[in-house]
DNA sequence: AGCACGCCGACT
DNA sequence: GTCGGCGTGCTC
């Protein structure tokens, strides 16, 4: 008996989890389990918990403990969401090291490495009582009077029956809703839930099924003749006898298809029960059923490269692949990629997201086949959900994605590859977690022992004295695939042009010869203006004044598309002027332009020529881009227009001209990165030119043309222009030499945010010394309506980054401790490139 | 994030 | 006066 008691404690033990919510919150939550669920708990599986009052969440089980908590009575988790655990260890490592090393919450890691399908919410509804309480128990009538606003949620709640806090909130046109729905509520007109919402919906489809009565030849003999005299219905079975010799299961559209026998007869057969209709989840994900592999031999070069890379994984963990332009380093990579998989491994294969609409996908997609998934934002959250399921199951071997591929749930990753790996966009700049992907895959690679392959044609310079230093491994391919040359560059001088005045509107003559010729011999061209909008700004040509958004501090840009002034900061947009508001001028005038007047100005030079545009605004609408991107491809368009997004790993085969119309825009931009940007940018762009077996033509216009950077990408000069960089970088301590921090500071109140950032400063200083600098303004001093201010710690090799950080965390706790100063929103960006 | 509570200005 | 906006604090 006591045998039995004691057996009985040891099992029913009192446990308590740590949940990881997907809220922005500084710490995370203890929870008790219940006694019925302690076996189902697990580390990695959600849990269904009440937060606050009433709000409903999954959060995740991070920790099993059984301490209860001393400070607190916690709460019961509510239930157990997962059979299995969703999140693997090594995520959860991956986590941790993204919240310390970004220095931000867990739950804001949490709500970007999930799916939105897999985190759930409940919403507060309203809902009328069906038993009005108009009379009480003694059936006395009794006058219940209700100001308008409520007899308006009543009116409302008669035509719906229910209504979100949202509803109510638009209904009455205003924010405070709570006490009306409180008095309601109090009156008994009302009750209130919590609907707690599945995100994920599995797709159902339906099938078809003989009932199995009938699979016994007699049965089926006699079928036949009862079917005698409906053709359709036996058009029908037939159909399905014939389908089901070559598969187990036939879906009803399949059915009906092949037969051609209409759903009345179908619908008929399955009232005879002669057939069933059953519902099956189905995956969304297209089937690559296609065995498509193509077999390519690597050239010399290729194969050198390999083989180096090959030998340098045995004493390294990562790689950098420095291949020129079109030197073919796909191929190389699906080399790696097949071995890596032939060794039972998975495979993260990183891109920038634009480029994953295109070709790269899918030669690598005919490849592999269907042990490949595609991972990034065009998908919507239930094909999300799949692809992380296929690639926790293991179904997925390879995954190609943009930078938040790094958060799917690999089991036995072996490679990643992170293509491009120069890209800004592997940065995440808002919201938190600020991370870099491309370093979040060093260490992720590092967590799971996996070998981790940078590429580029223009390598960040972080990433190649990471390997010029012994950290990485460094290989180099300086030819071409298939021997084609490089392109040949010419600089026109947009001065010198203007001067012997042989300027047309933008274009240099020989810009417009080039373009001739090559739309003479059904060529395609790429021009390159790295601004959006039509004219830049509009400027009163009296009194000087120019239209400033109402939100931020930045001029309006014009775009001649929509005739309105946009802000590129925040949407917000105006109509534009004719009078200037301020002298009451009729004298506005036109500065700086961006794409939409490079192909308005290009159609008047070639009227005939078919030209498109890809830049933000163009791509907007759902599959813009792609469409614009497949036209250019099919060569239904000649010219393309576009912002820095042609130079993002698109490859086009028939470009035979590129053309960047000003190129000091790029140079001129005031940030340390801006030369080494420029480079990668110009060098990224010309590399756009003559693919396949033709040599092409590039030709960049500047009014710099004498530019060091101009030069260097014209010449090839990557080495040269790395050297000159990082001497830059070390007499002005910048990266590589320095790691920095920045920090931003913003308040809608002017004078609260100066004050407040002054005082953060200092008490900073007083930690840092002199690796703090600012307060400063920076470029951009308001969005949104929020002031804004910037601290930079630039903190040198010999300082320890993990104390800077942790002393920043301190200060940070310590001046929001302060009263005036807890509304002053901080934002930490480490590694801000 | 979202909800309660409490303070304060602007109107029936 | 009272309604509604807004700032502040808390959630296991």
């Amino acid at each position: 008996m006591l045998d039995f008691l004691d057996r009985e404690f040891v099992e029913r033990e009192t446990l308590f989890v740590e949940v990881i919510l997907p809220l922005s919150l500084s710490k995370n939550y203890m929870y008790r389990i219940p006694f019925e669920l302690n076996d189902q708990v697990a580390i990695g599986k959600r849990v269904v918990v009440q937060f606050g009052k009433n709000k409903i969440y999954t959060a995740l089980v991070k920790t099993i403990s059984n301490e209860a908590p001393e400070a607190y009575e916690a709460k019961y988790i509510i239930d157990v969401v997962d059979a299995y655990p969703i999140i693997t260890t090594e995520q959860l490592k991956l986590w941790d090291w993204m919240t310390s090393y970004y220095l931000c919450n867990e739950g804001d890691v949490l709500s970007a490495a999930l799916p939105t399908g897999l985190k759930l919410a409940s919403e507060t509804i309203i809902v009328l009582k069906e038993e009005s309480p108009l009379s009480d128990e003694d059936g006395v009538i009794q006058e219940i009077v209700f100001t308008d606003k409520e007899q308006i949620i009543l009116n409302a709640l008669t035509s719906r029956p229910r209504l979100t806090i949202d509803d109510v909130s638009a209904l009455l046109g205003q924010k405070t809703v709570y006490p009306i729905i409180n008095s309601l509520l109090s009156k008994g007109m009302v009750y209130i839930a919590e609907e707690v919402i599945e995100k994920y919906k599995p797709l159902l489809k339906s099938f078809v099924a003989l009932q199995p009565f009938y699979n016994e030849g007699e049965n089926l003999k006699q079928l036949f003749s009862i079917l005698e005299r409906a053709p359709k219905q036996l058009n029908a079975l037939l159909a399905y006898l014939k389908l089901s010799k070559q598969q187990t299961t036939i879906s009803k559209q399949q059915l009906l298809e092949e037969s051609a026998c209409g759903t009345g007869a179908l619908k008929t057969l399955v009232d005879k029960e002669i057939f069933a209709v059953y519902k099956r989840p189905v995956s969304r994900l297209l089937e690559n059923t296609e065995d498509f592999v193509l077999n390519f031999e690597l050239s010399e070069a290729q194969n050198r490269a390999l083989q180096q890379i090959e030998d340098g994984f045995l004493t390294r963990d990562v790689m950098l692949l420095h291949g020129v332009t079109a030197s073919g380093k796909t191929q190389i990579y699906i080399k790696l990629i097949e071995k890596a998989i032939e060794n039972g491994g998975q495979v993260l294969f990183l891109l920038p997201e634009i480029a994953l609409t295109t070709q790269i996908v899918d030669r690598i997609q005919r490849y592999f086949g269907d042990a490949i998934g595609v991972y990034h934002s065009k998908f919507n959250n239930n094909e999300r959900v799949e692809i992380w399921n296929s690639v926790l199951n293991g179904k997925y071997r390879v995954v190609l994605g943009a930078r938040s591929a790094v958060f799917l749930p690999f089991k036995e990753l072996k490679l990643i590859v992170v293509d491009e790996e120069h890209e800004s966009s592997y940065k995440q700049h808002d919201p938190s977690p600020r991370y870099q992907a491309r370093d979040a895959a060093v260490y992720l690679g590092h967590l799971h022992q996996a070998k981790v392959m940078l590429g580029s044609a223009t390598p960040s310079i972080e990433s190649y004295y990471n390997a010029v230093s012994g950290k990485y491994g460094l290989v180099t391919i300086t030819e071409r695939f298939g021997g084609v040359d490089l392109p040949l560059q010419e600089v026109i001088s947009i001065s010198e042009e203007t001067k012997r005045k042989k300027m047309v509107s933008y274009f240099s003559s020989k810009l417009i010869d080039e373009i001739a010729f090559a739309l003479e011999n059904k060529e395609q061209v790429i021009l390159f203006q790295n601004r959006r909008g039509y004219a830049t700004i509009l400027i009163c040509g009296t009194c000087g004044y120019a239209p400033k958004c109402v939100n931020c501090d930045v001029s309006l840009t014009y775009h001649k598309t929509s005739g309105k002034l946009h802000c590129h900061y925040c949407g917000y947009h105006q109509s534009s002027i004719n009078i200037c508001p301020a002298c009451g001028s009729v004298h506005i005038e036109q500065k700086g332009f961006g794409t939409e007047r490079v192909e308005e100005e290009l159609s008047l030079v070639f009227p005939e020529a078919k030209i498109s545009r890809l830049d933000v605004d163009s791509t907007r609408t759902k599959n813009g881009l792609q469409q614009i991107i497949s036209d250019f491809q099919e060569k239904k368009t000649d010219i393309l227009i576009g912002t820095q997004m042609v130079a993002k790993g698109l490859d086009f085969d028939n470009v035979i001209l590129i053309g960047v119309i000003n190129a000091d825009t790029l140079l001129n931009y005031p940030d340390f990165r801006a030369f080494e940007r420029s480079y990668q940018l110009l060098a990224q762009v010309a590399g756009r030119a003559g693919r396949r077996g033709k040599q092409g033509k590039v030709i960049i216009q500047a009014y710099n043309d004498n530019h060091r950077i101009i030069n260097q990408v014209i010449e090839n000069k990557y080495l040269e222009m790395y050297n000159e960089e990082l001497a830059e970088r070390k007499q002005f301590n910048y990266p590589p030499f320095t790691r920095l921090i920045f920090i931003n500071i913003r308040h809608k109140d002017a004078d609260l945010l100066n004050v407040a950032s002054q005082k953060f400063a200092s008490i900073l200083k007083g930690q840092l010394g002199g690796r703090v600098l600012g307060p400063e303004q920076p470029m951009v001093s308001r969005v949104r309506n929020y002031y804004i201010k910037q601290v930079i710690i630039k903190s040198d090799k010999n300082t320890s980054i993990q104390k800077v950080k942790s002393i920043l965390k301190e200060t940070i706790v310590q001046f929001q401790s302060e009263k005036n100063y807890r509304a002053v929103n901080i934002q930490v960006d480490v590694d801000p490139y």
